[in-house]
RNA sequence: GCCGUGGUGGUGGAACUGGUAGACACGCUAGAUUUAGGAUCUAGUCUCCUCUGGAGGUGCAGGUUCGAGUCCUGUCCGCGGCACCA
């Protein structure tokens, strides 16, 4: 017998694929196609993750299948290789990012293809790449050119020490990472996408696609719609109102304050001399703060009078105007009326700084009681109730009286008030904010504007794409934030493409997000330098029918890239609005203790050593086997052995020519093919791919314990093995004699009939317990089981001397006796 | 904190719409074979007991049901995301 030598085989069988353009995906081909999509990978320094491959292999095991049920299919790889830590090694070692770059690409090449994934290589791309960035730079040209990208000024995470923005993982306890300094805000004009005007879309459209349920949660969560009203409140010190989003506003005339974020334009203008100082050393303060500690419900709010008087628009009561950073900027108006009787934040920070607290809502005596509350209490603003309730003290000598109301009807009544008086309106809020897309940072897609002084902002002419990225010495900021652009003058100074007069380039750059918003679309088109990509190929291709990336890109990614394409969409550039028609996600591949594989806990496992030791086809197959693949699972270095030993059997069984003959497979042999063919044919498409494995296990010990083995079982079996398997599926192929590749050999079907069981084992239960087991043929009928059953000693036992009162049979399940 | 998700033997996990909990694999135990093995094969392996039988058992506490890992209520813990990591 031949031993089998992984490293050999599998070599040979990528340089088969590689020559042959196996996988190469046709474009306009007459077969339906199948375009099958996964995240492409940031290129890191320290290689490909394990938890890559549980992806890749996953959507190549199904991207094989599909192959085999005869679809064109496109299944492209590509690198999203703009980002920090690249930038950040620049900095340490003064290494160019695109040296490193190419480098890690290459390795994660040669670490991808080791794998045996069937990708169309041809198509293959990097987010760095000009001929790339090109058109990302293009697509922001198009939004600046529909008003979606607009400049506004936005806080960002300052080192005080090193005078840099820093992201939020560079900030650690509120400090920065690399000299552990302070870290305050610091507001920075910054370019942003209107994101937010295609938050209706981005809801409704889900209904149209295939996502998880939990996916599109997520989604549906985030953008976070709410319905309300906006209302005016005027200021007794200041000309302008301060607008506010309530989703209550029937509870306006409980509105006994009023708070500001500490970051609201309008906090200087109203602030009075004597509150000046208290004032500016809170907003310091509250500077230092990340959101979250900020709107921490455990944590105790804190909060300074600024001085000034709102007026509460429903009965013109004077309300103190306080500022309190548990009201964010980014939410809503950035200013809110406090409604202290019925929001439970609201009532913890009036009863702190002893304010007015003002019940107007009666809670129901029932609701009251469950919660152990008396009414008594909440009408004298004693205690907070914030659930539903009727109204009272609701009204006014403006026509306005929602007394008695519940809050459904209170809410419609007021706000169609406000809209009559001019002083408010009904408003949806988002939770989903605007997209900051600069940052002042060098390995990024240069925002390709230019700023002249006659002209204003300008675009770069479409020929003048790409905007290069200018070689620089040193890649940190500049000590005034700029990015590190800035200083390359004779890059920076340009003239204006308009009127030709001397102007400056914009410094900042994209965020990381930009290049995968649309790589997807590239992979099409890869090479077209006349546009973004080909719209009849387009047509042909898109939409992706299956994507499949983490679950930690569920919100961000997803959202980022489903918006460009809409706006693509509403272009006319693309042909779908929708570019995803399925999305699944895996979960991450943990370490050894269940913990995050990280350097620094010295459990990260190097994909290429368990190639070099077992090899691809078992390094496959174990992360199938590893557990459910949409859940984490930990790596486990003796598990490997067990999918070693059964590649091992199965060559063995596959390669014993003296068990193998051209028999016809006995009944139950046959019964089991088919049930494996169907177990495995559907655990693919549902990816439960842990399950095929283990069905696949569960054949090869029943035809190993045979004497004689039937060839055509296994061809079959091999069929089945080789989108998981396709290095050894492709070798044991050619040992029979085939000359041509697997991979376009026709997928199995299965007879429901051969697949289904003659006898089945019946559970007998008295009282639920169970009590023996019985087999009989299936679908015996109730009688013929009750008969049975009731033979059995040790059921017997339980039921004399005792009367059934209930019998319950589930067919082919079991039968249960209930006694008294 | 908010949104999402999960908790089952010594370990990874299996269990269709509520119907025999522990498939498959690792590990462990015993045996066979081998000069040897971290190789291979065979058998066993949820726990406890008064052991041809019985009791308990799916994070914890309750509930619904003839029957609950699965449904309901409450609670604890782990993981992912939280907008400048990708």
């Amino acid at each position: 017998m031949i031993e089998y030598d992984h490293k050999k085989v599998e070599k040979k069988w990528q340089a088969y694929w590689e020559k042959n353009k196996t996988f190469q995906a046709v474009d306009f081909s007459d077969k339906e196609k199948f375009y099958c999509l996964v995240e492409f990978p940031y290129p890191s320094g320290d290689g490909l993750h394990v938890g890559h491959p549980r992806s890749y292999t996953a959507l190549d095991i199904l991207a094989r299948k599909r192959r085999m049920e005869g679809f064109n299919v496109l299944f492209p790889m590509g690198f999203d290789s703009f980002g920090l830590p690249s930038e950040n090694y620049a900095i340490k070692t003064g290494i160019h990012p695109n040296v490193i770059t190419k480098e890690n690409i290459d390795k994660y090449t040669k670490q991808l293809k080791s794998l045996g994934f069937s990708f169309d290589w041809d198509r293959v791309f990097s987010t760095t790449d000009p001929g790339y960035y090109k058109w990302t730079q293009w697509i922001f040209l198009k939004l600046y050119e529909k008003g979606l990208a607009y400049k506004q000024k936005i806080p960002i995470n300052w080192c005080i020490d090193c005078k840099i923005g820093l992201a939020n993982e560079e900030v650690v306890d509120g400090c920065c990472e690399r000299c552990d300094g302070e870290v305050t805000k610091r507001l920075i004009e910054q370019w942003m996408l209107k994101i937010t005007s295609y938050a209706e879309k981005l809801i409704q459209d889900l209904d149209d696609v295939q996502f998880l349920d939990k996916i599109k949660t997520q989604q549906v969560n985030w953008i976070g719609r709410s319905e309300g009203a906006e209302v005016k409140f005027s200021v007794d010190s200041v000309t302008k109102d301060i607008l506010v989003f309530t989703t209550r506003p029937d509870t306006l005339f409980g509105a006994t304050f009023m708070i500001l974020s500490p970051e609201h334009e309008l906090v200087s203008a109203i602030t009075t001399k004597e509150q000046e100082a208290v004032v500016e050393s809170y907003v310091k303060e509250s500077a230092k703060k990340s959101d979250l500690e900020r709107t921490e419900l455990e944590m105790e709010k804190t909060g300074v009078f600024t001085g000034s008087y709102a007026i509460n628009p429903v009965n013109n009561e004077k309300i103190p105007i306080w500022i309190a950073d548990y009201v964010l900027i980014s939410y809503g108006t950035g200013a809110i009326m406090a409604v202290p009787a019925h929001d439970t934040r609201d009532f913890n920070f009036a009863q702190k700084y002893g304010l007015k607290i003002q019940c107007i809502n009666r809670p129901v005596q029932e609701l009251a009681e469950n919660e152990g509350i008396l009414v008594e209490d909440v009408l004298a603003g004693k205690v907070c109730w914030p659930h539903e309730g009727q109204c009272i003290n609701s009204s006014n000598d403006a026509d306005l009286n929602i007394n008695g109301l519940n809050v459904e009807t209170a809410k419609t009544k007021t706000t169609q008030w406000l809209e009559e008086k001019g002083i408010g309106k009904e408003a949806i809020n988002y939770k989903l904010r605007d997209w900051v897309f600069s940052r002042q940072r060098y390995w990024g897609e240069p925002i390709p504007l230019i700023h002249c002084h006659e002209c204003g902002w300008v675009p770069v002419p479409e020929q003048d794409l790409p905007v290069l990225l200018p070689t620089v010495e040193k890649y940190e900021p500049t000590e005034t934030g700029e990015s590190p652009l800035a200083a390359i003058l004779d890059w920076v100074n340009t003239s204006c493409p308009e009127c030709g007069r001397d102007a400056r380039r914009e410094t900042d750059t994209m965020p990381n997000w930009a290049g995968s918003s649309w790589y997807f679309l590239r992979y099409i088109d890869p090479h077209n330098d006349s546009v973004f990509a080909d719209g009849k190929k387009l047509g042909y291709w898109m939409p992706v029918d299956w994507y499949n990336g983490g679950m930690e890109h569920t919100t961000l990614h997803l959202l980022y890239s489903r918006f460009w394409n809409k706006f693509l969409y509403d272009c006319g550039l693309v042909p779908n609005s929708e570019p995803y028609l399925k999305r699944t996600s895996h979960g991450m591949v943990l370490g050894e203790g269940g913990e995050k594989m990280s350097k620094s806990r010295d459990n990260v496992i190097n994909p290429d050593e368990v190639v070099e030791r077992y090899g691809a086809d078992v390094f496959r197959l174990y992360e199938m086997f590893i557990g459910p693949f949409d859940q984490a699972a930990a790596w486990d270095t003796k598990g490997i052995v067990g999918i070693d030993r059964f590649l091992r059997r199965l060559w063995i069984l596959f390669t014993s020519s003296e068990k193998i003959a051209e028999t016809h497979p006995e009944k139950e042999t046959l019964r089991l093919l088919h049930q494996t063919i169907k177990k495995v044919s559907e655990d693919i498409e549902k990816l439960r791919l842990n399950t095929a494995v283990s069905q696949m296990m569960i054949f090869q010990n029943h035809l190993s314990d045979l004497n004689e083995v039937p060839e055509e079982v296994l061809q079959n079996y091999l069929i089945l093995l080789s989108p998981f398997a396709p290095h050894f599926a492709e070798e044991i192929n050619q040992l029979w004699g085939n000359q041509v590749t697997m991979t376009y050999k026709e997928w199995l079907r299965y007879d429901e009939k051969l697949a289904s069981e003659e006898e089945v084992e019946i559970a007998v239960q008295v009282n639920g317990k169970l009590r023996g087991s019985i087999i009989i043929a299936k679908d015996s009928k109730e009688e013929t089981v009750s008969e049975e059953s009731r033979k059995i000693k040790n059921v017997n036992k339980h039921i004399e001397n005792h009367t059934i009162i209930k019998t319950i049979y589930i067919k082919n399940r079991l039968i249960n006796f209930v006694i008294r």
